[in-house]
DNA sequence: CTGTTAGCGCATTCAA
DNA sequence: TTGAATGCGCTAACAG
């Protein structure tokens, strides 16, 4: 047998289709009498109605999209986004909006954004000359923007990566630090040929330089840091590790893109018998919430993770009432810990 | 102006609508130039199917939904919930779903299940008895549980938490450990009434029971086991960590029920100099990945957390293309690693 | 290969 | 308070 309709709770209750409809989306505009009626067969029917049915009628989903550039597993591996998830998640919660984790369809995005059955989206990192924009206009779905360009004409929450990141070196340098091992962000596994998401990554290092430069240090950089991209995978990132603090004239300071590529650090520095800061400077990019637990507590730039998906969402939201919003840069302050210090004296 | 539609597009090219679905739907259908046409003259006009009306018409929505009885704010915040969406995502990124985070919606769980616009759901921990089974029968929605109960008439992926609980005890009761402190789950902080989730708690709480009796332990238990519910803030457990470990008579063992309830004890221990396991040893629930990197590596009952969420949604597509499955239970060993040992001389 | 036609199931305006 | 009629935008037999 076929699906039961509104129009079966219609004929069957006696009343008219409209009359259903309403005691399931404005009881107050029915007959309590009829209400009563109308709900008693639905049940005895198994009636429930179809949400596609009503998002085609109402032009309304109720959903807002996450869309994120890598494929979903790699999404939920990284707590970062957990955390701009936890703020998306909290107004979502608070304004009944259910939340849909967008990633590329078979690795492409524009697939995605085409078939997404939602209100609007935030999406993260994109460039100003991706593609993403256009279909989203094509589409006219309303969007906001995470970590891309504050001053473009989309809506976009963000913090200033390059600020950021030059004064987190700026510290490790003040300290006297020489040797420094720099873990990138890995770039993203994807086969996305159409939008490129690596604004973040060419801020922070922009930042660097120019905190390079100012301490007059583009030879050193040149001889004694070293760059690469750390591993997600586990064993891969410890191994990693162990190489780079067993290596004659290890670095003194590890300048981690990611509060979580820190741990294998700290596994590895523990395990060899360095301690930090006196032998070894740790520093992160996020501040995640285990960062303060760890020992000791991690140096970081704090990222406004949670407040960032917040207001995104909280853009969203506004703009899909038809209110104006601007787009908001967030402060991300650099926050000293315990695990960092001056170089050690013997380095020097 | 109103959204182009398929009829827009339609007429200005000359073609029908039908024609104009199949070159967006079934490009091999069409005729190569009568594609191009109707490409272009779509692409001029800013047209893109809609969703809404796709599924409507298809009754395929292309999205699978994860439910939980949290409010997703929280969702994010738990890092065994991540593994769980991994491995569901990396079959939907596979198959190309979607997938929608679903929470009760104004804590109504029902409400969600009635409004979700999924081809499937998977949801987590219902027992036999919650009412959530009526509401998906009645939506003739596929669902599959984790965590549920294997032995019912519907598909669950689960683990045997009565015995993996008893086999992590029997292990600390064997190493001499007479004084313990368990750090139970926390009940969830919705206002779910309807349904009932703590088989999981209620379970593990049965395995413990049964390691003591194993033990003949009933009296010291009720001397000297202590149980609390750990708080998700991490300044409140810290303090809570703190405070057990400085009591008079301290715990020789922690028992968590989910490995992140352990960080605040390494944390506590490490500031007050407690070493483990010489000191103190310290016991896991879901092996965490980041779980192994902790120095020293927590011992833990591994809990296939990726391989859930996959098996789950294998079996839920499975049933959506109409084939018979059966629910699996999965291992979940005990893997002692650093931070368990027999109890010290001392406090004998 | 293309067009005609009939739904998909519900919301909502307007009249009764 | 209730009902009839219309539209939401697209898909998919079926016929040509």
């Amino acid at each position: 047998m076929g699906k039961v309709t509104i129009k079966d709770i219609a004929k069957r209750s006696g009343y008219s289709k409209t009359s259903v409809s309403f005691a399931f989306n404005n009881p107050g505009r029915v007959a309590k009498e009829t209400y009563e009626h109308i709900m008693a067969v639905a049940q005895e029917m198994g009636y429930s109605p179809d949400p596609a049915a009503r998002i085609l009628a109402t032009r309304k989903t109720k959903t807002v999209g996450f869309l994120l550039p890598q494929p979903i597993e790699e999404i939920f591996d990284n707590q970062y986004l957990s955390e701009l998830m936890r703020g998306i998640g909290s107004v979502c919660h608070r304004e009944g909006f259910m939340l849909s984790v967008l990633s590329p369809l078979k690795g492409i995005i524009s697939q995605t954004i085409q078939q997404a059955c939602v209100d609007g989206i935030i999406i993260l990192g994109v460039s100003n000359s991706s593609s993403v924009h256009a279909q989203f206009r094509q589409r006219k779905l309303p969007y906001v923007t995470m970590d891309a360009d504050n001053s473009a004409d989309y809506l976009n929450v963000g913090i200033d990566d390059e600020k950021a990141a030059e004064e987190m070196l700026d510290l490790l340098l003040d300290y006297g630090h020489r040797r420094i091992c720099f873990c990138t962000l890995q770039p993203i596994s994807t086969d996305i040929v159409d939008t490129e998401f690596s604004l973040t990554s060419d801020n922070r290092g922009n930042g660097i330089l120019k905190s390079i430069k100012k301490h007059n240090l583009e030879e050193t950089a040149k001889n004694s840091f070293i760059f690469y991209e750390a591993s997600h995978k586990q064993e891969e990132a410890v191994k990693k590790a162990r190489e780079i603090l067993t290596m004659p004239n290890r670095p003194t300071a590890i300048y981690c893109m990611g509060d979580h590529q820190a741990i294998p650090f700290y596994f590895v520095a523990a395990q060899l018998g360095l301690k930090i800061p006196q032998d070894l400077s740790i520093t992160g990019f996020d501040d995640l919430p285990s960062s303060s637990m760890l020992f000791p507590p991690l140096t970081v730039v704090h990222q406004p993770g949670y407040e960032k998906g917040r207001l995104a969402a909280e853009l969203l939201v506004a703009s899909l009432n038809g209110q104006e919003c601007k787009s908001v840069l967030m402060e991300s302050p650099v926050i000293e810990r315990g695990s960092t210090a001056k170089v050690p004296e013997n380095t020097k």
